[in-house]
This record gives C-alpha cells, structure tokens and sequence, in this order.
DNA sequence: TTTTTAATGCAACAAAGTTGCAAATATAAC
DNA sequence: GTTATATTTGCAACTTTGTTGCATTAAAAA
C-alpha cells in the first residue's frame, strides 16, 4: 500500500485526472502543477498512485511516462490490458477498450504485453 | 537516403548486429563502442541506418531506445510491424515474427502500432 | 593530387527522472 | 487540544539519455 496520508499534493494530482478522462504525460503534469508541488513529488505520488491501483503507467512513442486513471485496479491486481492510442495530429493519448489478442509464441512465456496505437483521434480525423 | 560514406563508425556499428539476431539498446551500443566511436557519433549512424531501413527502433519499458536489423525494409518503405520481446529475465530483447492484428477503433484512423511483449525468453524458460 | 562535401569528435547543453537529507505536516496517542 | 511519531515534502545536487554547434578529419569525386 503506497499512500498513506492524505495531502494537498494527492489531491490535486488526482484532480487532474478527474478533469479528464484522457491520459497525461509527467512533463504534461509538472508543467501544469510546478507552481504547487515539486516535482520530486510528483514522480513520487505519481508512483504511490500507480503502486495503489489508482492510475496505470505506459511509456509514449517518445520515450516519456504517461498515466492514466484505473478503471477496477487493486494494490494486489492490476488489469489495465488495454492498448493506449497516441493522436499524430493534437497529441492527445487515451485508453482504448479494444481487445488485442497476443498470440502464443514458441517456447515463451508472456506475462504482460503492451501496444501504443498511433493515428488520428475522432477530433482529429476530419 | 541517410548514408553517402562508408566509414569506420559505420562498419563497427554494423558489424554489433551482425554478431548477433537481436536487439541493442543504444546504452549497450555505447558501453561497447565508446573507446572507438563517440557517442554522438553513434546516435548519428543509428539515426541514418534507420532511415535507409537497414535497422528500425522502438522504445522499451524503461523508455530507453531499442535498434534491430530490419528484414526486407528499404528507404522508401519500412515494413518493421512485428512486435518485440523483452525478457524479464536476461533483458535479452529481440523481434518476434507472430502477427497481432489491431481491431479497427469506431471513429479513430490507426497508422501504426507497436507491441512490446514481456515474458521469459527460450532460455530462461526453465 | 586537389577539391568537395560528408562524417566525426568535442564540449556544452537539455530534458526526464532520481537520491539524500532536513524541514514540514498528517495522523495517532495521550 | 497537545504531543509524539512517522509519512510526506521541498530543495539541491546529481544521473542518464539524448541533442546542438562548430571546427576538424577523412571519404570519394574531379
């Protein structure tokens, strides 16, 4: 169990999330939070948040950290299984409920897998 | 077309993936060949490669860059769309020749995926 | 051999993320 | 409500990955 308390800093990095359902990169959160928290903290509570089941981490196309919200996560099971779809054109990234099937490959064993679709968001694609 | 010479660097970096079938991170290409060729150097000749479809990249769990040898790619088009496999054992990473077909998204324009499959390699297995 | 232009090395920089430690602050205990 | 305890935070300094500008070196063309 990563949190123990809680703080300003919990609070307003879970309010950003709350704000939207898409994912937010750390960059994305330091800059919009650098005036409140540090971001030695963001990392940190970002991490705790992830530990608790809260929100889910996967690294974009260009190499950054992105999180979003869990949707039935646990501290003890983590089933965010789904692919993250990066838009070309605004950069928006969310989570997609699609069912990506990994195939069994020959002499191993697979336990977690993930896929970052790119392309254009409904937004974007006119 | 990214390469005009052939030089030292070139041949050196070459020859790492000729040596073996899988990936190189561009750490490991550093540790290795540092006492010969600047790192800048290095990132240079990976970038060149790539474009010139000799090798193709991807980003691994760590967010740390990945270069293998591509297969049938040229200037004009890469068709590098085969997963890759990290283990969690060795950290041995190589590309895996199994088709996964991402399902069409309502209203979302896909240009390209990647797959970063985690598991135990052939070896460590047992 | 000379000329041209690509490729390299170096140093300095930039961005993302981490570490150690002292100070602050939630919560539990009284 | 106060005090004690332990978690959380901020800060500064650092690490790691990757980039940029520029002068120098070295392929390959003339």
């Amino acid at each position: 169990m990563g949190i123990k308390r809680k703080t300003k800093s919990i609070n307003l990095l879970l309010n950003e999330f709350e704000k939207r359902s898409e994912a937010i990169s750390t960059v994305t959160l330091i800059k919009l939070l650098s005036t409140e928290i540090n971001k030695t903290t963001i990392y940190r509570v970002l991490d705790k948040l992830e530990d608790d089941g809260i929100l889910h981490s996967f690294i974009g196309v260009n190499g950054i950290k992105w999180y979003a919200k869990c949707d039935g996560c646990s501290y003890t099971e983590h089933k965010d299984v789904h692919p993250h779809f990066e838009c070309l054109s605004c950069g928006k990234v969310d989570c997609v409920d699609v069912d990506v099937s990994i195939p069994k490959i020959p002499n191993r064993e697979v336990s977690v897998s993930t896929v970052l679709i790119r392309g254009k968001c409904e937004e974007c694609i006119n």
